[in-house]
Formats: structure tokens, C-alpha cells, sequence
DNA sequence: TGCGAAATGAGGGGCGTACCTCAGAAAAGC
DNA sequence: GCTTTTCTGAGGTACGCCCCTCATTTCGCA
């Protein structure tokens, strides 16, 4: 009993194979009578299209692009690291990922980027975002071309689907770990900013103050600390703040520069004795967990986000369904003992 | 600029199709000096084959059996709809997976199961590990048939692979959210064990006793309840514990009968007041997280197992690479905050 | 040097689908 | 009734690869 095939529903339905295929890819000249029994026939002997035979006769290919911030953050590096290596394996499944790097927080540049785009079937987009971009967004999809955003969302664009992590509910969760993990139960807590993606970074933002102020409403929440993604930056304005604040019980840090942060915690004598939440599993988080600088790390899984990208603009690309359950990006809360193994 | 196919690849290295389609095949008959040749066309054109057109000419398609244990609790449940969804979805690219159930428990029954499994090209097994098993597992193995073990390992058996968790450090994880969540610093802590699938179980208890030992040496463990992953023994039992010791502090259950616990501490006035940590997200565990009664669920995504099963056997089956970060399963924190949408 | 064996080339048929053309049949309009 | 339009059938070619057969060439070795 192998499964049926279009000449099987043509037999079914009595009708030539030239019929069954008019009515599978919607062309015109069929009567509707006659399209009704084809369909009857595909439902009755539960015919699938074999969407690999199609996409070969179709001589189909996915071309995506990837339009990313030049930002060097480790979290940056290890997406771009996921987008190659998912792109190497989709290879197989004839799709072609081109990664097109744009200057961060330069609107212009990435309407350029987007606009100079030729011969992409999708792209997924991080970006600020801004009208510019958003009317860009809109041409692209005018133009039958799916976008998806990364990472930090457009909404209220065109876009076919944000990839990434609910960031308010990150906020939250970074919150109640804050909290709970932290010795004191009205803990002091400083809060390290970053700025790349304003929206992401906002929304953690929001979520965190949320939380904390039902769950903890205790808690001294000082003026948050402006990293600018930067360790440098980070590493001098924390020690400041820590200097003005020899009581603080907790940190949370919502953006990158986890360098920074430890070395500065290590150098005041401070790694382990301040509760610290950070966000985003780069080397620098990784090691920080394991000798035990940081207490609980947020994060998105990059190599996920970056196979579900692929899978979600070919789908929107050919009008496949999608499996919802394996596009949602997890909000993954690590710990020294949950630490996925390296590499 | 079209990608290359195994005509370029001819043309390149200066031999026929036929010889470029032995070498690709690894069929006998061809000269150590040309396979190197040809091999040095495909590097040079960059040829990636064409799984998808290889597949529709060999005419392959991928048979599966998963071979379940008939517990009925939730997570088993919940298993079985992520496979059986998860299949729905693999029809299109031309998988096909049976589930086989078998009496839990039943050595002798699961080694039928796997002895009467015919005309399957691999194998996924969910089964207490017994020597049996494992020899029945060797005997598909010594038969080409891949196997994987399913959320409980078979360690020392032939298996190609172990899809879940690693539950040693599932039981670390525990220990630490018991240890932190607890309200008191040397807290008195209830096991509710369960019983279904003895290794995994044990491993957790194994991770958690360790860690407790080593961050929180003060903590008292009382002697475990054995539910046996029955919510009524787990309700009852639990009752007559926390009857017999009224300053418990936390809970950690490590196997099923989630609305038995749920009951007992609503019963007992006690919801919200114990630190509860529990394993997997039933529905149950779902609203006690959301109402305060559970604070935080560990747990491993059944849908993520069941897609990585189906891509780990099909890889197996006709020897394609993998991307290890997509079939790592993960050791998922839950909290109220980051609970990923129902559905 | 010649011989058998091994290596290679040439070609065909097929997988399930898409898409095209052209002739003939059925339906619609007058 | 007729013509005109709309449907339908038949058949072919192609996609990229697998697998088979049957010559023909090249090689290794006595």
C-alpha cells in the first residue's frame, strides 16, 4: 500500500492527469463540478504531494538573506556562528543563506540593504525598529517577499513572523529569579543596560520593573547603569556604581558586555557574594556560571533561532504548514547544574 | 549561476555520469586515482547533493516504530500526542511512524514487541533497562535497524543514540531551585519519588542528594515517598508525611501524580506556602505554576523529542550529518514568567 | 606480448511532480 | 441548428538523482 500518487487520484476521479494537476496548482479551465470530484478523490484516498518531487520539477530553491547588525557583542557573533552552521546544513535541502551585514543603528543603511536585495526568495531582518525600515519591510512583503524579524521585533510591519523570545515575559523571569535567589529579601539591585536593540531591551526592562514591584516590593531599585553593550563601559560605570553602593545584593544585567561586569565584580572581591542575573549565554556568562560570578544566565537559543528562521521562511516561501510548537524560542533559564554542554 | 549537479561534476573531473554516480553511491569498480579526481571536482563546484531528488529516485521512505510503555500518566500522554503530531507533520517528507505499546514493566513483552516489529527501518525505544531488552536491542542493531533510547537511556546496549535528558543533571538543577527557593536557610525537604522508568529516576534522586550534600549541608532530607506516579498514593502518602513532619519547608517530585500533590497541599492549606519543584509540564503542573502552588517545573520538550527522534533515525537510516545543538535535548526551567504559551 | 580482470563510458528507464501544447469534446450563446 | 467558448484528455519534456546493462578501454601480470 505505498502512498497514492497523482495518477492514482486521476483514476479515482475519472478524469486526466492533466485535470488533477490543473486543479493541485489552482490553474484556470476547470469546472467546478470537476474540481469537486478531484478533491473528493484526493480526500478519499488521503493523498499527500510529495512537496520534494514538486519543489525538483519546480526547479525551486530557497535564496534567503540574513540582514544583520555589524555589532561585534558576543551574542552577535554567536548568531551569525548559528546562521552559517544552519545554513551549511540546509544546504542539502537546497537553500542558500547569504548573511548582508548592515551598520548597526543606521536606518538608512538597512532600507539600502533591503532594497538592494536581488534574487531573495525571504529575509529575516535585525533591526531597530523604525518607520523607514518598516515601510521597507512593506515593499518587500508588496513584492511577495516573506520577511521575518530576529531577535528584536517590527510590529506593527508587514512582516511575516518574529523569531525570538517574548522579552517582556524575560523581564519577568529575570525579576522573579532576582528576587528569589538574592540573600536579602528586600535586596538592592542595579540594573546594567545595554542599547543595541532599544526595543528588546526596553521590553526586558519593563517586565523586570513589573515584577519586581509586585513579587518583591521591598527591593531598592537604583538608577540603571548604561553599558552601551560595551565591557569597558560596563566594567567602569558598575565599579562607580558599586563604589556609591557598598550595599547592593543583586545585578541584572539585560544587555551585553559580561566581560565588564565579571571583571569588575572580581576585582572588588565581590564574584559570588552578590546575586547576579544576566542574560544571553556567551563564553564570558558560560565560565561566569560555572565559577559561580553569575547565579542565573536568560537566554534564546541562537542555533534554534537561526534553524527555525530557515524553516519558517520556507514554509511562508511554499505555503507549507508549520509545526508552532517548534518555532516557539524557548525563554531558557540556566544554572550551573543545567549548563548545556559546550561547543 | 545555478548550484552544480553531478553532470557539472562529470564534465569538471573528465569522467562519465556513471563513474561520478559510483563514486557518490560508494559502489565498487572505480580506480583509487579517479575517486580522488571526482572527489576534487566536488570540492572544487562545491556540490552538495540533492537529498530530495536522491530520495524521490531511490524511492526511499522511512519507516519508524516507536515502542511505548502503556502508562497513562500525563507526560506519557503528552509524549504520545507530540509523536504522534510530530509524524503528521514528518508525511511530508515521506515518514511514516507507528506506535507500538507495550504492557510497562514487561521485559518479556517489550522484547516481543521488538522481535515482531517488521518491514521497520528504525526503532525508538521507551523501556525500563533490563538485559533482555538489551539483547533485543543488539539483535535490530546486528540487523541494520537503528535504535534510539527514548527519555530513559539503555546504557551498554547497541543503541545508535539517547534522545532526553541527562537526569543526573536534571537532579542537580532541582536541588539548587529547592535549596535558593526555600524560604528558611536550612530547609526540611520531601522527595516524592515515583517508580515508572527506574533509571531516570534514580539518576535525578542520585543529582539531587549530591547537590543538596554539597550547597546546602544544613537541609534535612526525609525519607522519600514512594507514589509510585499515581495521584491518589501520592495525595495519601504526601498527607500522612506532612502530618507526621509539620515543618517541611520544600518538596521536590521527581516522577507523576502531579494533581494528587496539588490536592493534598490545597487540602492541607499549604499551597503556596511549601517551595514546591516538580518535573514535567503536564497540565496539571501548568496551572500550579500559574496559581503559586508549584514555583518552579523542570522539564524536557516532548515535542522536541519526538521531531529530534524522527530527524536522529532518518539520519541514521540513510547516513546523513547532524547539527548536535538541534538534538540536544534541554533541561528546562519553568517559572510562572517564562511559561511558554499552552497549545 | 598477450590475456583476463578491472575500470570506465554510454545510455536507458524510473521516481513524483510541474508545465506546456494541441486536438477533441462538451457546454454555452445565438 | 450553428458557431464560439470553455473544458478536458493525451502526451511530451524536464528536474536531479539512482540503478541497471552492455560495450569498450585500460591496467596489471604472467
Amino acid at each position: 500500500m505505498q502512498r497514492p500518487t497523482v495518477n492514482d487520484i486521476a483514476k479515482e476521479a475519472g478524469v486526466s492527469l492533466a485535470t488533477v494537476d490543473r486543479v493541485l496548482n489552482a490553474r484556470p479551465g476547470v469546472r467546478a463540478r470537476t474540481v469537486v470530484r478531484v478533491n473528493e478523490a484526493i480526500e478519499r484516498l488521503g493523498y499527500v504531494r510529495d512537496v520534494a518531487a514538486a519543489n525538483l520539477a519546480r526547479r525551486r530553491s530557497y535564496r534567503v538573506a540574513f540582514v544583520l547588525p555589524d555589532s561585534r557583542t558576543s551574542f552577535m557573533q554567536a548568531l551569525r556562528g548559528a546562521i552559517e552552521s544552519a545554513a551549511g546544513l540546509a544546504a542539502f535541502d537546497r537553500t542558500a543563506a547569504r548573511i548582508v551585514t548592515v551598520a548597526a543603528f543606521d536606518p538608512t543603511a538597512t532600507v539600502r540593504a533591503l532594497a538592494g536585495l536581488d534574487g531573495v526568495d525571504g529575509v529575516a531582518l535585525m533591526a531597530p525598529e523604525t518607520p523607514q525600515v518598516r515601510d521597507a519591510i512593506g515593499r518587500l512583503a508588496q513584492a511577495g517577499t516573506p520577511v521575518v524579524a530576529l531577535v528584536s521585533d517590527q510590529p506593527n510591519s508587514a512582516r511575516n513572523r518574529f523569531v525570538g523570545i517574548n522579552n517582556l515575559a524575560a523581564g519577568r523571569t529575570a525579576a522573579q529569579l532576582v528576587g528569589r535567589f538574592a540573600r536579602r529579601p528586600d535586596p538592592t539591585v542595579v540594573v546594567v543596560a545595554g542599547s543595541m536593540m532599544a526595543r528588546d531591551q526596553m521590553e526586558r526592562r519593563l517586565g523586570f520593573d513589573e515584577t519586581m514591584l509586585r513579587f518583591f516590593p521591598g527591593a531598592t531599585i537604583l538608577p540603571s547603569i548604561e553599558g552601551r553593550d560595551d565591557s569597558d563601559v560596563v566594567a567602569q560605570r558598575l565599579a562607580e556604581a558599586l563604589a556609591a553602593h557598598p550595599r547592593v545584593d543583586a545585578l541584572y544585567a539585560l544587555g551585553a558586555g559580561h566581560r565588564g561586569l565579571v571583571h569588575t565584580l572580581a576585582a572588588l572581591g565581590l564574584a559570588g557574594r552578590i546575586t547576579v542575573v544576566a542574560h544571553e549565554l556567551t563564553p564570558a556568562a558560560r565560565a561566569a556560571l560555572e565559577d559561580g560570578t553569575i547565579d542565573a544566565v536568560i537566554t534564546q537559543d541562537v542555533g534554534h533561532i537561526a534553524r527555525s528562521t530557515l524553516r519558517v521562511l520556507r514554509a511562508a516561501i511554499d505555503g507549507t504548514p508549520l509545526d508552532p510548537g517548534q518555532e516557539q524560542i524557548r525563554i531558557e533559564i540556566l544554572l550551573r547544574e543545567n549548563l548545556p554542554p559546550a561547543g
